[in-house]
DNA sequence: CGAATAGTAGACAGAACTGTCTACTTTGTC
DNA sequence: GACAAAGTAGACAGTTCTGTCTACTATTCG
């Protein structure tokens, strides 16, 4: 029984994604969970150690989440393509929005082969490769590049929406995403 | 004379953008620069406020930097427009890229209303104004549409370069940017 | 020249942070 | 009911961080 442990994961999750790794502490960590020190350095060996948890979980929990999102609000392949965008305007108007836990991470952690930038790639990917995948059930004439294009245009609004304004992103990035995808079916 | 206010704050920039904000120590900017810790709180009063001198600097350097590369790079209105996607193609290869540093300053610093949000912020609305101002030269319908599209665009590029692959985005980016413009003007 | 200004080197205080450890308590499980 | 495992509370060591201060030195400029 480790329910000690996701405590402390769903924890350090929240407080991760407000304030960022460097600046949230242990200690708070260990206050806001109610959990004592010894139980966390039980789990986890060090402080990168929980982060890494801490990113794995989310990337498993997030995926998960956006597809499932995804698949709710549309059933042809195409349309599910242009369903990401109304899945992430949803994302945005959450009163818990601070952007990409990944982008974030990135952002403090450049080291190029740290485990930390590891998961964000391995997260990357796996985005993009579920968008490769309706893609091609779509029927685009190359998957792959329309995968590339309608990312970019994700992480665009993401980034969008936490810095600049967060109403109008998602469907700025809908509106693009609907021609080029009627440019790759046609 | 303040040649080591300026020096404080290149070097304090440089450590920022490729540690972050929170992990670089103010002795290692000091040892970096060789400066004397009485002489940085004598021209800064605290590190947010060196922080914040970094993010003011950095704003008018790149901007200048970036407009100044457009330009020469292209004439009319319209090729400005693209060049802006080669002109981040060619940052994205230094090797000392480490992503849009207002973007990484945003996932350090949540608080909508802190110092560092603000200059965020009225970067991405003058480089978003700068935009407009070419789409409103090049004679598009609709401006401040467009410059929404390109910008976003701008950002998604940067964060996959930053996070996932440094050699496409650039490419995919304009390739998108290429049609909407021509949209825009048709 | 001489006074004010700016810089150096670094000790120091006080706080915060990570990680360890001890002593005690709760919780399952056989 | 007893014993092992897991948790609590928190003191503690050791480091690191921000910011202050002292004593000394270089520079600039009227």
């Amino acid at each position: 029984m480790s329910s000690k442990r996701e405590l402390l994961i769903n924890t350090a999750k929240r407080l991760f994604a407000e304030y960022g790794f460097h600046a949230t502490g242990i200690d708070r960590i260990l206050a806001e969970a109610g959990v004592a020190k010894k139980t966390l350095y039980n789990h986890f060996r060090t402080k990168d150690e929980l982060i890494i948890a801490v990113l794995r979980q989310h990337d498993s929990e997030f995926r998960n989440y956006f597809m499932q999102q995804v698949e709710l609000r549309a059933k042809a392949p195409a349309e599910r393509l242009l369903a990401i965008f109304d899945v992430v305007e949803n994302w945005f108007a959450q009163n818990n929005f601070f952007g990409c836990m990944f982008i974030n991470a990135v952002g403090e952690y450049s080291e190029e082969d740290s485990p930390v930038r590891d998961i964000c790639r391995e997260y990357k990917k796996l985005m993009h490769a579920y968008i490769v995948n309706l893609a091609l059930e779509a029927g685009a004439s190359d998957p792959e590049a329309l995968a590339d294009e309608l990312a970019l245009l994700l992480e665009g609004a993401i980034v969008t929406a936490q810095v600049s304004d967060r109403s109008k992103p998602a469907k700025t990035a809908k509106n693009i995403a609907s021609s080029l995808i009627k440019a790759a079916l046609a």
